[in-house]
DNA sequence: TTGACTTGCGACCGATCGGTCGCTATAATG
DNA sequence: CATTATAGCGACCGATCGGTCGCAAGTCAA
């Protein structure tokens, strides 16, 4: 029952830390969702901070197994409606997973009050989508579905309005629908702006 | 003095919430910072709610005064070096503006615990600039300076990697330079892709 | 000059915060 | 079976929180 108690506090905190901040947040509050005592939520952690301090070396390890490896990098399209359909479907399961919603609203909260919190938002919400989308990029030049341009220019260039509308989401989760919808008219407007002419 | 103090209030408040947040603020040390002692806040603001809703208030009308009326729309430039240009002395005096720049941060910080800081942050991060450059586009096609296609579509991919090199900057301001140069570089790019052939 | 109003101050208040302590029930270990 | 470690609990602690109160100094109109 140990590991599994800290696990649930882990979980517990994680969603109070993403709505209501790490100051925001009371320790009797997070216990009594689980239904837990306070004093006994001491015998996992040994303060409130080393919570977050847990919590955050969970989301930099989830980050580095899921996207930080060169092994995880998705495949190359063979199509333009290849990326389209990779797109939305990475959209979809990033838009939708709770525990990753929670991840970014928290990175977002406090990314200006914890520096591993603030190198981990980069990654979230700058580098990490590019650097995956780049060798996708220059693999579809390879195979003359894109213009020959600067693939990491190209990734980021569709990158960053793809995670803008990402975090529409997070922020007005009832728009959700209609921010997918956005991503795929972007996404087929960036395929036909950059997309050879043939096929 | 009074009208003075109230300000000088809203202004620390501006200061604190950014960086550490509502919950993360306190009231003494607020008051402190400004050489005032606590009780004398309460002279001017009934609560520490108040000044939150004031602060807002004021970043509201501010917003709706510099970025909301049709009026303020920039002129559309007659060269592509113009629309470079005038997005670098944009994007200089947001990046470097503190006042600009706390409010950004406050918005990244609260948009997820209040209604009003929610929309103020979707104006900020997605459809503000984006509104903004839309009739430039538009205008820009009709003299021929860029290819014809939907503008609010060509100005959201305009503004949306500008924005989250913005949001760099306010995350990492060691990072403002390098951050400014990517921002030159993207704007080359796009006009690059995006314009007619002749010129 | 006087009386009302404003703005400041420090002492104080109840509530709530993170954290501790002593106790108990349970389960694993010899 | 006896022992020991684990994990739960409620009571309690000092510190800090937002907020109040009575008082004093300055301002300004009558």
């Amino acid at each position: 029952m140990a590991k599994d108690t800290k696990a649930r506090i882990l979980g517990a905190a994680l969603e109070m830390f993403s709505q209501y901040g790490y100051a925001g947040t009371n320790i009797r509050e997070l216990t009594a969702s689980l239904g837990l005592g306070k004093s006994s939520m001491y015998r996992h952690f040994e303060s409130k901070e080393e919570i977050w301090n847990a919590l955050l070396d969970e989301m930099i390890a989830y980050y580095a197994a899921r996207f930080g490896s060169a092994e995880r990098l998705p495949p190359v399209p063979d199509t333009r409606e290849g990326l389209i359909d990779m797109t939305l479907r990475m959209v979809d399961f990033t838009v939708h997973d709770a525990r990753i919603v929670m991840t970014r609203k928290l990175l977002t909260i406090e990314q200006f009050r914890d520096d591993r919190a603030r190198s981990l938002a980069t990654k979230h919400f700058l580098t990490g989508l590019a650097e995956m989308f780049t060798p996708v990029f220059a693999g579809m030049m390879d195979r003359g579905l894109l213009r020959r341009d600067d693939p990491a220019m190209l990734a980021f260039a569709y990158t960053a309005p793809i995670s803008a509308l990402i975090r529409l989401c997070d922020r007005e989760p009832e728009k959700t629908d209609d921010a997918v919808r956005r991503i795929e008219a972007f996404s087929r407007h960036f395929v036909r702006v950059y997309g050879t002419e043939r096929d």
